[in-house]
RNA sequence: GGCGCGGUAGCUCAGGUGGUUAGAGCGUUGGAUUCAUAACCCAAAGGUCGGGGGUUCAACUCCCCCCCGCGCUACCA
């Protein structure tokens, strides 16, 4: 394995249309942060890289819904996360965002240098432009009329009647969806990039080169991108908000937010670092990490490392250490439901214990698949982990010091075997000695291969094994005959307690200086570190040095406690504070009588149902609409079996021009209403009526 | 439907290249103990290793089929 002279460590930039959860700890931040800090105690040149995510439709909307400029929006979420962050303690050396200047001048150089070898694809087409509402419109959002069989309202990427596919020119009459207007032409240009002419080198740098080091959920996840072929992808849009694109015919567009945004983790870098920063992307003994979580895993080792590629000079991610997702109390993190524990929630709701929060979240991190989080869980982990085996150790070995030698570090000296329990003593000695240092050795050996759930049990071990010490040597029943025992006992386990402060450092900050705080050790943990180089128990106190007083590291969680938040769960958040995407659709144009009565919306009953093969969405129905007996398809799969839909009364649309989907013809559709979360429920009669009855 | 990642004790998870009684932590039960937040220590019970076939002297570990969870993808008019 290479050496490496420094490490570049980014975490996902998290997009700044809302707060940050649980899910987003879990899954990049807090493992990032557990690495960095690992890194840092071992004396290692690093940078730790992050920023708020500011560009995108997403914002746009977000901000128009809000009735805020998007720079307006974006300040509010970046403020709010860029705090959370900070109260929780994840130690970023810088937390940027893609709106400042330094990023605009990176991402638009960045773009400039691959444009200027003449790698992009440039692509200018008409299209077509509403004026009044001064956007480019997407496909689907023209309609006209067909020029092939004068169907009034065809899509601008298809008719509906005769099924021919279309290019939005072809309308006649084109309208846009959005204003109603009639949309004009213009001629818009746009940039690709080819990602289709790296795949070779993809293949051989991740398919190849990374088959052993990278996570099996990341390299699957890449590999089955690679095979299935790549792409060209459009990297600018006609867009208000963003970095405009850096040429003159470039003129109001803008990079595409998934281009800019990964640079960001560059402008970041620069902004920390202005004179050299080079050397964290350009330098070939650098290596570079991503923390993300699994929805990022394809722009993280696919296009990403493309664009540095085309760009030249820039160092490739060595690893990507992706997470699954976490789920809350069973069911999917959901943000519009307000099924999340948000992070500045919990930080209110349980002021001073962040630890408890890493620890937990650490525990059941989703490394190898989805992991769920409970509060129960939570609790258990607290009290029964935390609480009784780490805090509880550090106490009892602080209460014991204090009790037989006044809070002084008692003398090590080598105790002669000269009776039985002293050999017992010496026996129980030597093995929770090779215990420790054999823990501490996999601990090490788990942080470098990103395995935290595993180096933060091997932390907890230590404690295990200081437990066990205690108990196979009982000074309490020696203080009475043996002293000289004791006081090398109590001397070890205090030696125990020190390396455990040391060890607990990455996963459990606020614990460490807690316990640093009661050995009174600031002053004298100038060696400290050698810990993690040696990845061995270092000797940490000296003889006859000072404690600080006894104080329990952890206070149980009571059950009161975590029903409180288990019931917060269960209500919707009564004032709109964190409910960024579940508005309802804008009202769309006006349209005449006229336009309703061109319907023909009937109630039908369902005589058959079944499932369509190879379809994961659509029913295939027979339908009595009165008139006839027809084969209507509908993407319900999902909300409906075929069992419970038949002899159900529907509400279709007859007379809309069949359509053929996968091989079969749909003669009509189903009418269903759409809640906020995308889930379809039937359109009945509040009673039963006669098929064919007619709806107006 | 295609592709990818998972499905191991009540819970969270370990189990290179197949080989004696499948492991750990938490939980449960019993015991011991009192320095400690009834904590700690010891012990026990708990698993047809998602299901079914197959290869093999031998499979949790290899092959095939199926089921379930998650993600990407196609089909949602």
């Amino acid at each position: 394995m290479k050496k490496f002279k420094r490490t570049t460590v980014t975490a996902a930039l998290p997009y700044a249309n809302g707060p940050l959860h649980i899910g987003h700890v879990a899954g990049a931040y807090l493992p990032a942060d557990t690495y960095v800090r690992y890194l840092r105690l071992r004396g290692d040149d690093i940078v730790f890289i992050c920023g708020s995510d500011e560009h995108g439709v997403a914002i746009t909307l977000g901000a128009k819904k809000e009735g805020v400029s998007p720079k307006a929006f974006v300040d509010k979420y970046h403020n709010l996360m860029k705090k959370a962050f900070q109260d929780f303690g994840i130690g970023f050396d810088i937390y940027s965002r893609t709106s400042q200047p330094v990023h605009y001048e990176t991402a638009q150089e960045f773009f400039k240098t691959i444009y200027d070898q003449g790698i992009f694809l440039e692509e200018t087409s008409d299209q077509y432009y509403d004026e009044q509402e001064g956007i480019f419109l997407a496909d689907r959002y023209i309609t006209g009329t067909c020029p092939k069989c004068g169907n009034t309202n065809a899509y601008g990427d298809q008719c509906e009647k005769c099924g021919t596919s279309l290019s939005p020119r072809e309308l006649i009459n084109p309208r846009s969806t959005v204003s109603g207007n009639t949309p004009v032409l213009k001629p818009t240009k746009h940039w690709y990039f080819p990602l289709d002419k790296y795949e070779s080198w993809l293949k051989e740098w991740i398919v190849e080169g990374h088959k052993d080091d990278w996570k099996t959920n990341v390299y699957g996840q890449c590999k089955s991108w690679i095979d299935q072929g790549l792409q060209p992808r459009s990297i600018t849009r006609d867009l208000a908000w963003g970095i405009p694109v850096p040429l003159a015919e470039g003129k109001g567009k803008v990079l595409y937010v998934w281009f800019d945004a990964p640079i960001g983790y560059i402008s970041a870098t620069k902004e920390l670092k202005p004179n050299d920063w080079q050397k964290y992307w350009q330098d070939n003994d650098t290596r570079l990490i991503h923390f993300i979580g699994k929805d990022n895993i394809v722009f993280h080792c696919v296009i990403f490392p493309s664009m540095l590629k085309a760009a030249g000079k820039y160092i490739l991610p060595d690893n990507v250490p992706a997470n699954e997702f976490l789920n809350l109390e069973g069911e999917k993190i959901s943000t519009s439901r307000n099924h999340a524990v948000w992070l500045h929630e919990y930080l209110e709701d349980f002021p001073g214990r962040r630890d408890e929060l890493r620890y937990t979240l650490t525990s059941i991190s989703p490394e190898t698949k989805d992991a769920d989080f409970t509060w129960k869980d939570y609790q258990s982990k607290v009290n029964s982990e935390l609480s009784a085996i780490l805090g509880n150790f550090v106490n009892r070995v602080m209460v014991l010091t204090w009790k037989y030698f006044d809070g002084k570090v008692p003398s090590a000296h080598e105790l002669p075997g000269t009776n039985d329990h002293r050999k017992r003593i010496l026996e129980k000695y030597q093995q929770a000695h090779n215990d420790l240092n054999a823990s501490v050795k996999e601990m090490i050996s788990a942080l470098d291969d990103f395995r935290f759930r595993e180096a933060q049990f091997q932390m907890m071990n230590l404690c295990r094994i200081g437990n066990k010490f205690l108990a196979d040597t009982e000074p309490w029943k020696l203080a009475k005959e043996d002293m000289e025992a004791v006081s090398c006992i109590l001397s070890y386990a205090l030696t125990v307690v020190g390396n455990i402060a040391i060890a607990c450092e990455p996963f459990l900050p606020d614990t460490a200086q807690n316990i640093k705080k009661q050995l009174n050790s600031t002053g004298i943990d100038t060696g400290w570190n050698a810990f993690w180089k040696k990845a061995e128990l270092i000797e940490p106190l000296p003889e006859s040095h000072q404690l600080g007083k006894a104080e329990l590291l952890f206070r149980n969680i009571e059950d009161e406690e975590i029903e409180k938040q288990i019931n917060k769960l269960k209500k919707p958040k009564a004032v709109e504070e964190v409910k960024p995407e579940s508005a309802v659709k804008p009202l769309k144009e006006t349209i005449t009588i006229d336009d309703f009565t061109k319907l023909d919306i009937r109630v039908g009953t369902i005589l058959t149902a079944e499932k369509m093969e190879k379809s994961d969405k659509l029913l295939k129905f027979t339908i009595d609409t009165g008139i006839d007996k027809r084969t209507v398809l509908s993407g319900i799969a999902k909300h409906y079996t075929p069992e419970e839909m038949v002899g159900k009364q529907v509400t279709l649309i007859a007379n809309l021009a069949p359509r053929k989907m996968m091989g079969i013809e749909s003669q009509g559709m189903i009418l269903m209403a759409e809640d906020a979360d995308g889930k379809l429920r039937l359109l009945q009669p509040n009673e039963a009526v006669n098929p064919g009855a007619t709806v107006s």
